[in-house]
DNA sequence: GTTTTATGTGCAAACGTTTGTATTTTTGTA
DNA sequence: TACAAAAATACAAACGTTTGCACATAAAAC
């Protein structure tokens, strides 16, 4: 099972490796004629180079690393996808790991990375994650790191987020618009810097309207439908809100089951939005009103991001990307039909 | 930006660098009391090793390709996922390419795979792939492959499939029990395994129930939501079917889009089965009975196979691992609510 | 006390590239 | 024709491991 090298093809031509390598990097310091026949020559011995050998001479690897806490969930596979998308016509290829959101397996996983001397890191990290020394290391020993979505500020490099403060912002105030006054905030660990800036938003919305703020609606650690449903249930018994802003579209389709349970109209009773615009958000009924996040486009991004640092041409700490958000409305929360939305 | 290498660590110690390698690397030739100082020197200065040059010596690189169409497609990142889940704990990683479904970026894709020295392949090919030379070459040099899903029996290696037939049969079967006579099916290209073996599925249904075959509502190339949509509504529109198999749960959101835009009643008037169960089919409104593919299964039998066939344990040729679906009836084609599910 | 066997370690080559420097060949110019 | 300059190629070391073989030391057997 031996495989050509450019050795056999140096040989087959009474040349060097050296010329063979030179020829194929495309050096010009190798006459035209010589180019020529050693292109000729891989492609009939069927020469595929050796990135292994490359990687360890040349001291760098075109392979980029990747983490997210989980593969299969819809937003990190968009990401992953335009990552992918960028970095493949650019000659790099993606090494990819999962946390499944536990501070030991991330760790594990940049070690892993680390190892197989990646040329540079895009992450998202995982939601129980308190120290990011594990991180910082990386890109101190030379491994850049690109954040994106859940972010931490201690560590160094380029972090790619959406405007999450404006998206809730727009999210509330359109359930205020639309008459809602008693809005529950369903979310999850407000530690994590994307919750964070959603309550925020959510927080400014009300104030701005000068609603009551009112912590008891307010419901931390409500992400997947199953709290959603539950916090949502309890909510509606004690007849404490008119309307919910849940930070994900699991949680919101929860709150929509329980309302319906209940045998409240949406949303002539009750609003709902949520957050991610969840391919299931427009396919639901009522249809939800929900936040986008652009998945997509984050990935191109980060991947950018990284390529523009890896190649030197940007050192990129601390560099902040914030992409704009879009609010989609849909039944779930338009009682007055006045805005527009797919 | 140096990093520290068994040589470091031999010269801390004053033995070789060979010493320090078989130390790290558990062989019983080296002494208990140099294995632990060996151990404890590495943990001290931070020692990673280097498994570029690793797999270089070695020949041979625990890293795994794997190579879907897309990334962000539900079931693919499901079996990305579970490969992943199965990989990373026996110490191999993976590098992923998606082909976006062209045969020419699938051959790319497998090329960059090859020259990363990949221990194996697991992947499920494009739709438009005719010739499968690029994939066989890739099993003939070495470089085991695991088909999942779309595959082609001219490539040699393990298979892991859903049991589309039977899935298809049990479908359309329910179809039928539940009063539906004129089924209409909506498939994707036919030469490829999957929709193949559901339109026999299909047609095995009809035949055992005696009902005619009629060619003229089985559309292939209809498994978007926007085609689903539009050959749902010229079928009905003709008055020529009163239920929709679809092969993917896609085209029936469309198709039920385009019932309920005429007004039909589902399922009083009009039946829907999908295929795929997609995490919108329990959202939607109706809620959309369909085929499970158990996506993490294939995922973690298809990198259980590979890792079988990588350690020399298997030569895993043309072997066909069949995993069995369920159908999950609700509110979309159940007018008897005779069948259990969820 | 010598020989044999086990046990632990060292030596050096190899994996397939890349690249700085040296050497040869070609080209241009006087 | 000679000679410098430029262009093309060769040489050899390096990247960080692994591993077959040789070697030394210690334990066991005679």
């Amino acid at each position: 099972m031996k495989r050509i090298t450019i050795i056999d093809i140096a040989e087959a031509l009474d040349v060097t490796p050296s010329t063979v390598s030179r020829a194929l990097a495309g050096n010009m310091r190798v006459s035209e004629v010589t180019r020529l026949r050693v292109h000729q020559k891989a492609e009939e011995l069927g020469y595929q180079p050796n990135i292994v050998a490359s990687s360890l001479r040349k001291g760098r690897s075109d392979t980029i690393g990747m983490l997210v806490p989980r593969i299969n969930r819809n937003f990190f596979s968009h990401v992953i996808s335009a990552v992918e998308e960028v970095l493949n016509p650019s000659g790099y290829n993606l090494l990819i790991c999962q946390s499944h959101e536990r501070e030991l397996k991330e760790k594990q996983a940049i070690n892993v990375l680390f190892k197989n001397r990646v040329a540079g890191i895009i992450m998202s990290h995982s939601i129980d994650t308190i120290n990011f020394d594990h991180i910082i290391k990386c890109s101190k020993e030379g491994v850049p790191v690109v954040q994106f979505d859940r972010v931490n500020k201690t560590v160094p490099g380029p972090r790619i987020i959406n405007d999450n403060f404006t998206g809730a912002y727009m999210a509330v105030k359109h359930l205020i618009r639309n008459g809602y006054t008693r809005i529950a905030h369903l979310t999850g660990l407000v530690g994590v810097n994307v919750y964070q800036e959603r309550l925020k938003g959510y927080k400014y919305a009300l104030d701005e309207a000068s609603l009551p703020l009112d912590q008891s609606i307010i419901i931390e650690n409500a992400i997947t439908k199953e709290t959603g449903f539950e916090h949502a249930l309890n909510l509606l018994k004690n007849n404490k809100v008119d309307a919910f802003f849940c930070a994900g579209d699991f949680a919101a389709s929860g709150a929509i089951q329980a309302i319906l349970t209940l045998d409240y109209k949406i949303p002539d009773d009750i609003g709902v939005v949520g957050f991610a615009n969840e391919p299931f958000a427009d396919l639901m009924a009522p249809r939800l009103t929900t936040v986008e996040q652009n998945a997509f486009d984050m990935g191109v991004r980060a991947a950018r991001s990284l390529i523009r640092i890896v190649e030197g041409n940007n050192p990129g700490y601390g560099i902040e990307e914030i992409i704009p958000v879009r609010l989609y409305v849909r039944e779930s929360s338009n009682r007055i039909f006045i805005e527009a939305g797919t």
